[in-house]
DNA sequence: GTCTATATATTGATAGAC
DNA sequence: GTCTATCAATATATAGAC
């Protein structure tokens, strides 16, 4: 394949990311995806004959960069800053790659039918590796004992909706909150809730 | 209306939001919702002579469903407990509601088309109003300093999550610890954590 | 490789018999 | 009120000229 094969293809990628995640497939055509994308739709479909493999290879990208943050998170080294520093790289990415989080929900939202494998297997091995880091943390009393898995969830949870529900985020912030202030707010708060809960601090 | 007209609508909205909360409103089309009701598609249009009627009317239904378990959240009320209740309610409507939940997920991740209106005004106020309740609890040292929006996005994001993620939840969990146990060991993780993080108790 | 024109399939909606 | 048949619009995909 030629730079300039692969370079069309990237435009189109880059196009369909934006159609297929404000959109979802079945909402998304070829038509809207070759305007973005500033082709004909026949000139589109000369580099993706389906528009099915437009999908795949979005989603197949996609899952790469998912699982790298939680790939990050290392078993020697301070358990907080681990914690701290794996929550930020997920909020940055919510703040960086909105439509990918949002393709990402989308697919899970109708039962993650293309990767429901990759989720079974290479997913669910990544985080029960992760799980077992955390129980070796909380063994060594170094935090709270808690359901790791439960704990891996809550930082997917809370970070990914920044990305998903941002249009929720912004009508209840308001203009003036809602003004790009929101995601060091929310890296400040679920901080604290992550470390330290609602239990008020004593008086000093 | 007769009554009869009235079954047969709900009969209707029953099987549109089996459907549309599974596929979206565009991936589903009249011919399944027909099919879930039991009826034929001139039928079903009988009933409601537009698609997008049925949708709306699900939306609408939606909101009131979906800004309860806030509004029940008393000022007068202990904090700890009223926090509790609601984090534990929200995650009840997860788990008997899921189809609820996705189809709000859905609206939000396309920009909450239909109900950007009431998103803006009517949850906001909602919102404003019981941010206000929880910064006097701050001010009273009754729970901790902290951001009031960003907890109930918090809040919402991690119950919302075992309905609108729960392929992945399940995947994840595996055969033996996804079956049914998910939310109750998911309501024990989130009162830890809202009440006390991380942070690990000391030893005694 | 890119275009215009068009084939084919799906789907929202209607017509008209019963 | 419910059905069969069908229309009209949309959308995926292909044919063939350039």
């Amino acid at each position: 394949m030629t730079r300039i094969q692969r370079e069309k293809q990237d435009i189109i990628l880059e196009a369909a990311l934006e159609v297929f995640s404000a959109h979802g497939f079945r909402g998304s055509t070829i038509d809207q995806i070759a305007e973005v994308a500033g082709m004909s739709k026949p000139n589109l479909l000369y580099y993706f004959p389906k528009k099915e493999e437009i999908h795949r290879r979005l989603m197949s990208e996609l899952l790469v960069t998912w699982l790298a943050p939680l790939q990050e998170m290392r078993a020697d080294g301070d358990p907080f800053v681990e914690i701290r520093s794996y929550i930020r790289r997920k909020l940055e990415m919510a703040r960086d790659f909105p439509r990918q989080s949002r393709l990402f929900a989308n697919e899970m939202l109708r039962g993650a039918p293309h990767i429901i494998d990759m989720i079974e297997v290479d997913l669910k091995a990544l985080v029960d590796e992760k799980a077992q880091v955390l129980l070796t943390w909380m063994d060594e009393g170094k935090i709270a004992r808690t359901d790791p898995y439960h704990l891996i969830f809550s930082i997917w949870a809370t970070t990914q909706h920044y990305a998903d529900f941002d249009v929720q985020v912004r009508a209840v912030l308001g203009k003036g909150r809602g003004g790009e202030g929101r995601f060091e707010d929310a890296a400040r708060y679920l901080e604290q809730l992550f470390l330290h809960g609602l239990t008020p601090k004593p008086k000093g």
